[in-house]
DNA sequence: TTCTATGCAAAAATTTTGCAATCGT
DNA sequence: ACGATTGCAAAATTTTTGCATAGAA
C-alpha cells in the first residue's frame, strides 16, 4: 500500500513530484474519512514520517487548486477538511452525539443539479451535502439516562 | 423593523433576552446570506452598536445549541458562518470565482432523508447542501480574457 | 438576590507568509 | 542550473477562556 502511481497523477496535473506530496496524497487516498490538516501531520509522523505543517497547508492548497481535493468542513471544531475528489462522490452522515462519521456511498442529486443550472445560468461545478443526526450507539446511550 | 418579539423565542427556549442576544438574533433574523461572527460584529457596528466579538461567539453558541441557529462552513475562508434556521429551510449556491452566494429556496432532499434513515438506523436531525459554480457574471469575465 | 451574561484582555488554535535552503526536472 | 517546493519561525486570524462587573428574572 506504500509504493504508488501518484507520480503519473502529479504530472498529469503540472504540479513536481515530491516526497512530501505523496506522503500526504496516500494518507488522503488510504483515508475514508476527510481529514484536517493536524490529523494528516498526526499521521504522517505516526508513520515514521516528519513535515512541516504550514509545508501540509500549501500542498493542500495546491490539490485543492488542481481539483485533486475537496476542502470542506463537516468537524464539530471548525476546522477545515479535505478529501481526495473521487470519481464517485462521498456524501457523509454525522452523528451530532459522537462525532462519528459514516460515508453514503450514492448521491441523490444528479438530476437535480441540472435543473439547477437551467434555472440559474450557473455552470455548476460540485456540491457538499453532509447529513446529521444521532446514530444508533448513541440513541441507546441516551434512552439509557433518561 | 427593529422592534422584535425575539423574547418570546427566547423564553420559549430557556434562556434570557439580552440586548446583545436581540440585536445579534435580529441580524442574522434580516440577514438572506449565512454571517461569521465577524460580519455580524461589522454590521452592528454599522447600526450604532457595539459588543464584544467574544460576547457574540458565545451567544452563537447558546443559539447553535438551542437549535435556533445553524453553523456551517461555505466561506473560502474557512470562517464558521451561521444563518438562522427558518422552518423553510435554504441551500446556497455559491459562486467559486466571486464568492456570491444565491439562496435556493427548495430543498430536493425530503424523501431521500426517510429512506437514509431507514438504511442507517441514524435519526436524521439535519443536513447540510450547499452548491457550487461558476456564475453567469464570472463566466463573462472568464471568457473575455480568453 | 441569585444566577447568568457580558466585557476585557489574554491565551489557544488554526492558517498564512517571508525568506533562506533544498529538491525536482 | 533554474524555478518550484520546503522548513522554520514569525505573523495574522479565528475562536476560546478566566475573571471581575453588570444585568435579567
Amino acid at each position: 500500500m506504500e509504493n504508488n502511481n501518484y507520480r503519473e497523477i502529479f504530472i498529469k496535473n503540472n504540479i513536481k513530484t515530491t516526497k512530501q506530496r505523496e506522503i500526504v496524497f496516500d494518507i488522503l487516498m488510504n483515508s475514508n474519512v476527510p481529514l484536517s490538516a493536524k490529523e494528516i501531520f498526526i499521521k504522517l509522523v505516526k508513520k515514521g514520517n516528519n513535515m512541516s505543517l504550514s509545508t501540509i497547508y500549501r500542498i493542500l492548497d495546491v490539490f485543492v487548486s488542481k481539483g485533486l481535493v475537496v476542502k470542506s468542513n463537516i468537524s464539530k471544531n471548525n476546522k477545515a477538511v479535505y478529501e481526495v475528489k473521487g470519481m464517485e462522490h462521498k456524501h457523509h452522515l454525522v452523528c451530532d452525539c459522537c462525532g462519528k462519521i459514516l460515508v453514503l456511498d450514492n448521491c441523490p442529486l444528479e438530476g437535480y443539479e441540472r435543473s439547477l443550472e437551467e434555472k440559474t445560468m450557473f455552470d455548476i461545478t460540485s456540491h457538499k451535502l453532509e447529513f446529521f443526526g444521532i446514530c444508533p450507539e448513541c440513541k441507546i446511550k441516551i434512552e439509557g439516562n433518561v
